[in-house]
DNA sequence: CAGTATCCATTTCGATACTG
DNA sequence: CAGTATCGAAATGGATACTG
């Protein structure tokens, strides 16, 4: 655990804890369905796995999170305590919506956002059969430029390769466009019409994309007045 | 701020600025209404002048603190967004009461109480005049064993010393048990019925204690059914 | 899959003293 | 009152490689 801060506060109590980097985040991913130690890496990429570890160690001796092992399968989920952090956890994320809109150029990670995409498709409304939607990235060079999203009726796949497939629907548009539609930031309809992003290929899929490829759980947070992006200037 | 986490996840976003570590108690004080850094200091003992002075920096950057010069009075307030944290550091003192309850010897600082109960005696219900209670931490020795407070109607004082003034009420305990009856962690009568605090004085003072005597805003939070302490075992 | 082990550059921060 | 200056010990944690 975190240093002292030789207070009986709970407020200080807590953050004894709770204020050590990455330990939200990783109540976070536990929120959001993550329960094996190579998902949260997925989802904490830029965490050395021994510090993980150590993460994962302290949150459960804290009593914040339990460990199974069943067979050598690990996972780990919220305690009861743990899920008392759940609205904590959403607060922070609405807050952080409304007030630090700025990304620098390293919170862009394409990985993430296909990852944070893919968790959250409506597998309820996406027709039958097999889906395949192209992201084209015109910002990023490489592997990093080009991403598939294979939607089956069991699962969704992101590929940073061509899988072979046909492709349903392109999505192209810069990395920092779509993160900000992802986040909330933009609006899907005034981006496109910003000819900031362009979707081509099946109509039918064209019109019912945003149906069924959700936006973050707190894309919806509404907005202080004086903050919100137009569709054509985005600074 | 703090490192990045190359995240563009709201969450992510917020953390890189309020999980370094005594910002949120910082929020705190400053909610509890300290707003003079060296008011900010009393709360925050164990913080160096220094740190103190670089996070108030940071907050005021990030536009969550407003800092106003008026003469050669400083004095650091919440802005519109450092209020939208107020619900947050609320929860996480309500969480920090269910869930963090062991307190180790370093948390037990008298000086914090003493400065914790004074911000919050209710000057409405103290009967007029000059009132002293004087507390005493049988497992305390020297200056850090007997603290007085002197309640004018323009305010309370804290004093280490004797003030020289007649004393209407003695409270006597350790001092681990005083904190754990701010805390809310035990009751007044039950703690005296089990003779761990002994009130002595003024018949009608001793009656009238916990009406103007406030607990922290923290002890009626509801602790999980299992972490009850009784009034004779605080284990 | 689920982690450990190691290494060291970097950061952090507590203590103390001092200033306009 | 409201801070700044300085310093060194300690911890943090990122990178990388490796293991059962």
């Amino acid at each position: 655990m975190g240093a002292t801060y030789g207070q009986f506060c709970p407020v200080a109590k807590a953050m004894e804890l709770l204020d050590e980097r990455w330990t939200l985040l990783i109540v976070r991913e536990l929120m959001a369905g993550s329960h094996h130690f190579n998902a949260l890496r997925r989802g904490l990429p830029r965490m050395s796995p021994a510090l993980l570890s150590k993460r994962l160690h302290t949150l459960v001796r804290a009593g914040v999170v339990e460990r199974h092992s069943e067979g050598n399968r690990v996972t780990y989920h919220l305690s009861p305590s743990g899920r008392e952090l759940e609205p904590i956890v959403a607060a922070l994320g609405q807050w952080g919506t409304r007030w630090i809109g700025e990304l620098g150029d390293v919170d862009l990670d394409p990985h993430l956002l296909m990852w944070d995409i893919h968790r959250w498709i409506d597998m309820e409304a996406v027709p039958d059969g097999r889906t395949v939607l192209l992201f084209r990235f015109t910002d990023m060079t490489g592997p990093a430029g080009s991403w598939w999203l294979v939607i089956n009726t069991d699962g969704v796949d992101v590929c940073d390769f061509d899988p072979g497939h046909e492709v349903r629907m392109t999505i192209t548009s810069e990395l920092r466009t779509m993160i900000e539609i992802w986040r909330g930031d933009r609006a899907w309809a005034d981006t496109v019409r910003a000819g900031l992003l362009v979707l081509r290929g099946d109509t039918q899929a064209v019109r019912a994309v945003p149906t069924w490829l959700k936006l973050s759980p707190f894309a919806s947070t509404p907005r202080p007045v004086a903050a919100v992006l137009t569709g054509t200037s985005a600074s």
